[in-house]
DNA sequence: TAGATTGTTAATCGATTAACAATC
DNA sequence: TAGATTGTTAATCGATTAACAATC
């Protein structure tokens, strides 16, 4: 049998993890689905760098944080680093999500598959429209928005999107909050206030446009606005 | 008449602006347009930064790249700053953005509305399916994937959307850029590779939900994960 | 004038990178 | 063994914040 690599919990370590790594965790193991649908048994820090244009000691600093997953003079066994970058990130585990808010936006959301991939499942959608309220869309019920304490706090529904106008926003994410939900995309344009016990995530697809606007006015006089 | 606040182009400047004072640029505009619709005449760093989270001299550092838009003792007139920071933006003028792929998250992006208010304008949009091609969502035409070239170049595009499946992404980006599109947003869940002449913005649905279940798990022991 | 607030410099803080002993 | 690569420490770099003279 294989020695498993050694983790250590995060309350062992030094300090909070920056949002950064936490993020370019999301991109490691995005990398290493790939590389491990190409073949590849191992990989190494420089090598899983290169191909997201950062350092080789940048990729092992930030896999430091939470453990001693690799090999000296070997690298990274993919398939170990992926289920242990799972199990830091929470997504070994399955996540009902509730989604509020259901029009175009909402509908495209319900039916993309990216996020069963990762083991988040919505398994509730809620609107005020009485057309679509009772319908089911990609087998997701929609219920009446009035509905939504009571089905998040049964399901115990820990992550919720809000995809409604920017002016019914901050209701429904209140909302959300206070049947127990702990993490929050926000899609709507607007800066939401919420108890700082509470994750949050904004979207806003026109600032991406206008970091691309701002890069090609600019051109050359900025670092590249890379992924 | 009054008197206007001086800007600097940004080639006088000493150095690059870092990639996060512009991402803090799209909130200010955000933010001021919201100030301005509440019937504020004038905001200052300190109430700009409470609204979002920053300090009132980060506010004025990043204002303060590109040129002195406020007045000591006063503040900053909102729809001054408004036209300011659109200009250094770059959504002064109307930027036409073609999109590629057409399934149920490029439909409803061709819906939403928010794109418009930013001067951002889809004119077309392609597809490989003969069921799609020919036909007009939302008022913008769908093209064959094989006219993209043609179509992009005649209309000057400069912006481009991805938004097919991961395997489809890197071809239709090149075809982009090629073409002569300068700044892409990717919706696809995969890293893009383009030249650096090109900017790139990666939109992964599915990792805005990792960086929530990381800190829902490991709550209290990360810097909250802020929008 | 007194109070408010800017733009900017210097100090602080945090994150990235380089270097290297330890390991396979 | 020689070659490769890790995890970690120290050095570097860059970004944020505090402080304050200048301005209205």
């Amino acid at each position: 049998m294989m020695s498993q690599p050694k983790s250590k919990t995060l309350s062992d370590s030094e300090g909070p993890v920056p949002k950064a790594v936490v993020n370019r965790l999301s991109l490691y193991l995005r990398e290493l689905h790939r590389l491990l649908r190409d073949g590849h048994q191992t990989t190494s820090s420089s090598h899983l760098g290169n191909l997201l244009g950062f350092t080789d000691a940048q990729v092992r600093k930030d896999l430091a944080y939470f453990g001693h997953f690799g090999y000296p003079g070997i690298g990274y066994r993919c398939q170990e680093l992926i289920d242990a970058v799972r199990r830091i990130l929470g997504t070994d585990r399955i996540w009902p999500v509730a989604m509020v808010g259901v029009g175009n936006l909402g509908r495209a959301l319900l039916g993309y598959k990216g996020f069963g991939l990762q083991n988040f499942r919505i398994v509730a959608a809620f609107d005020v429209d009485p057309g679509r309220v009772g319908e089911s869309i990609e087998g997701v019920p929609i219920y009446h928005l009035d509905k939504l304490t009571e089905v998040v706090r049964q399901q115990r529904i820990k992550l919720g999107m809000v995809v409604v106008p920017a002016t019914a926003a901050q209701g429904v994410a209140d909302k959300l909050v206070a049947a127990g939900v702990e993490g929050v995309v926000n899609f709507a344009p607007v800066t939401l206030v919420l108890p700082e016990t509470v994750s949050l995530v904004g979207v806003d697809l026109a600032m991406e446009l206008e970091q691309l606007s701002f890069a090609v006015v600019n051109r050359g006089e900025t670092g590249s606005a890379d992924e």
